[in-house]
DNA sequence: CATAATTATGCATTTATTTGCATATTATAT
DNA sequence: ATATAATATGCAAATAAATGCATAATTATG
C-alpha cells in the first residue's frame, strides 16, 4: 500500500472516529500517526475521497459522504463499467461482477433530467428514461462524466 | 481522462469487440487508434485489468475476467471499505452506499477458509464465520488483503 | 525434446502525479 | 461591515508511477 492509500485509509478511520471540525485538528491527529502533511495535501484528500462538513448534535465534523462524492470516485466507475448499450427503449450498463449497483448510484447521483430510474442488479445497470426519445442523450451523458478530465 | 485511463477503456472495448489472441494482435488494434505503446506496457495493463486467456468455440482469445482479478481491484475495494467490525459472532464491513457487494464479491475471491458465507447489501458486508473461534483470524487476513502493497 | 512465439519482469529513463508554498477565496465571528 | 480563521488552488519542485528496453520465463508448436 503506497504512502497516499495508507494516508488516505487513516484518514478515514481518524474522520469516523473522532470529531474533527477543522482540517488542523486532523493534522494533529495525522502527526501522531507520524503522517506529516500540509493543509493543502489534505484539502485535496479531502476533495479526492469525498469527505465533507456534516452537522450533528455535537456541532460541525468531517464525515466521509455515504453517498461517495469524491473526485476519484469517476476512476473507479470506469474500471467498473464494460460498456454501455441501448435498444429502442432502454440504456443498458455492462459493469464487473458485483458492481452495478456502485454504478448505478453513481448515475442517480448525476441528476441527468432525462433518465426516470435505473436499476442495478450484479453487473447490470437498467437505466429508464423518461421517454425513449432521450435515449441518445442520456447515452452521450454518461460517457461525458465518464471522460471528464481527472 | 488521462492517457493510460484512456487506454485502458480502449482495451476493454477492443477486447470485447474482436476475437483477440495475442498481445501482438491487439497493439495492432491500439495502433489504428493511435495509441502506441510497447508489449511490456500492455502485458502490465492486462495485470492491472484482470484481462484473462479465455477459450471459446473459435479457440483462444482475451476477455475482461468477469471477476475482476486485476491487481488495481484492492485500491478499489480500499477506497470502497469504510470500516471493519465484528462482535462475538460474525463480521461486519462497512462501506460507502451502493458498494457492498463489489467488496462482498472480492472477499469471496479470496477464498478465506474460515469464511462460512458473505452476505452483501448496499452499504454493509455481513461475513459470517465457520466458527466464532475464527473471528480475529478473518479480520486479520481481510486486513493483510487491504494492505498488501499494490 | 527443441525451437519459436508469446508473455512477464528488472532496471533505468521518462512521464505523470503529488505535494508544499504562497496566496486567493470562502466561511465564521464580532 | 470588517477582521480573523479556515479552506481551496496555481505553480513549481519533489516524488511516484508508468513506460520502454532488453531479456528472462513461460507457453505453444513442430
Amino acid at each position: 500500500m503506497t504512502t497516499k492509500l495508507r494516508r488516505q485509509s487513516k484518514i478515514k478511520e481518524l474522520v469516523q472516529k473522532h470529531q474533527i471540525a477543522s482540517h488542523e485538528e486532523l493534522l494533529e491527529y495525522l502527526a501522531k500517526e507520524d503522517i506529516e502533511i500540509t493543509q493543502a495535501t489534505l484539502s485535496r484528500d479531502f476533495a479526492a475521497m469525498g469527505i465533507i462538513k456534516t452537522i450533528t448534535e455535537k456541532g460541525m465534523k468531517y464525515s466521509v459522504s455515504a453517498d461517495e462524492t469524491g473526485r476519484d470516485i469517476v476512476k473507479i466507475i470506469g474500471f467498473e463499467v464494460l460498456g454501455i448499450e441501448h435498444n429502442e427503449s432502454v440504456v443498458m450498463i455492462r459493469t464487473l461482477a458485483g458492481r452495478a449497483q456502485g454504478v448505478a448510484h453513481f448515475i442517480d447521483r448525476t441528476h441527468i433530467p432525462e433518465i426516470m430510474g435505473t436499476l442495478g442488479g450484479d453487473d447490470t445497470v437498467l437505466i429508464i428514461p423518461k421517454s425513449v426519445k432521450d435515449i441518445k442523450k442520456i447515452v452521450q451523458q454518461i460517457g461525458n462524466y465518464l471522460t471528464e478530465d481527472t
